[in-house]
DNA sequence: CTAATATTTGAATGATTATTCATCTTCTTT
DNA sequence: AAAGAAGATGAATAATCATTCAAATATTAG
């Protein structure tokens, strides 16, 4: 069982800031050290690599992408009340995680074996449940795209990248952004 | 005047799809060289430093963003067909610079001042083209959405993250991936 | 209070980084 | 063919990288 204590949490935490700022490869041991508040070599009393963290970024959000929609989905939504619960459920993971986010997105790239594989597995099943929601609402005749596969990506392109411009202090609360775009992306496929 | 030889352009080709790869920080002089086929020292010879293909990578491509809106759009279209030809042009910028796109989407970060400034002064320009198409659109009438920063980045998400996910050798030439984007998009916000 | 455990640290390690430079080779121009 | 320019190179430079380790310090448990 692990314990994942308080200044493990801390340091992930900048790490992840860091991270999104600087990108992986751009941020040093010593620059996290420095922010954190020791010497590099303390971060590795509390971490095993550099790499375990950025894993550990990737792999929790994966975690919290999925758990947000299993909790969202009732097995009787209707597929527009479920489209829109998934949306609503994925812009809310994004917005309150916006540089977990970033991280997840782009720095996953950066993982080793077998790390890197299982992520890549993670994200293909994401993929896969939102495929399912669409055909089931085309299926239905509710729905209305010419292809899947691009319906899919340009709804998830649409959704991740929220962490890149929303700001959580300004004018819209995470509920009236989630009711915002789902209501552009329900609209753009009924 | 600059004179870019045909050299230079083959190592700023071969930059450009390793920076996309594994990132810019990530990406060694001696990496590109060794792709190049010469030693990395022979490099400085063509370049004047790393950075300076970083910034040429991510200028291009802001002028063809500009360039292909510009010779897309006509004074008299109305705006749902503005906003159409826009997609599409920006699609098909995208669509035929993946690698280069991504870059420009990511790495641009890495750029030092002065260039950095000049960089995102071109982003926010290009963003307030689409603002302006946008709220032409609410004011006609036949635009519908609640938000126009939402709906400008919105819409500017969907099309960006294209560079990760087409595949240009796949089931959908560049033109019908337009197409199917922009069918999307507009009615999103009809 | 004492012993055990956990945390921190400065210094070191060995690898890798972008870039420079003198030298050598190749190419172009006359 | 001779001269000059351009390109390529191995070696060097100084900086930075992630990580290790023995020793010092701080914290916890009995």
């Amino acid at each position: 069982m692990e314990v994942i204590t308080e200044k493990k949490a801390r340091i992930t935490d900048i790490a992840t800031r860091l991270f999104r700022e600087k990108g992986y490869a751009a941020t040093s041991m010593r620059d996290l050290a420095q922010e954190v508040g020791i010497e590099a070599a303390s971060l590795y009393s509390h971490v095993k690599s550099k790499e375990e963290i950025l894993s550990r970024i990737c792999f929790t959000l994966a975690e919290a992408f999925f758990t947000a929609q299993h909790q969202a989905l009732q097995p009787d939504d209707s597929s527009p009340e479920a489209l829109r619960k998934a949306v609503e459920a994925h812009v809310g993971v994004v917005a309150v995680h916006l540089s977990a986010s970033g991280v997840f997105l782009h720095e996953w790239r950066h993982l080793s074996e077998p790390s890197l594989s299982q992520f890549l597995e993670l994200r293909q099943q994401y993929e896969i449940h939102w495929l399912k929601l669409l055909r089931r609402g085309k299926d239905e005749g509710v729905f209305h795209y010419e292809d899947e596969a691009i319906a899919v990506r340009h709804i998830l392109s649409a959704l991740n990248w929220i962490y890149d411009w929303y700001k959580p202090n300004g004018r819209y609360s995470v509920a009236q952004l989630s009711a915002h775009i789902s209501q552009l992306i329900i609209q753009g496929i009924q």
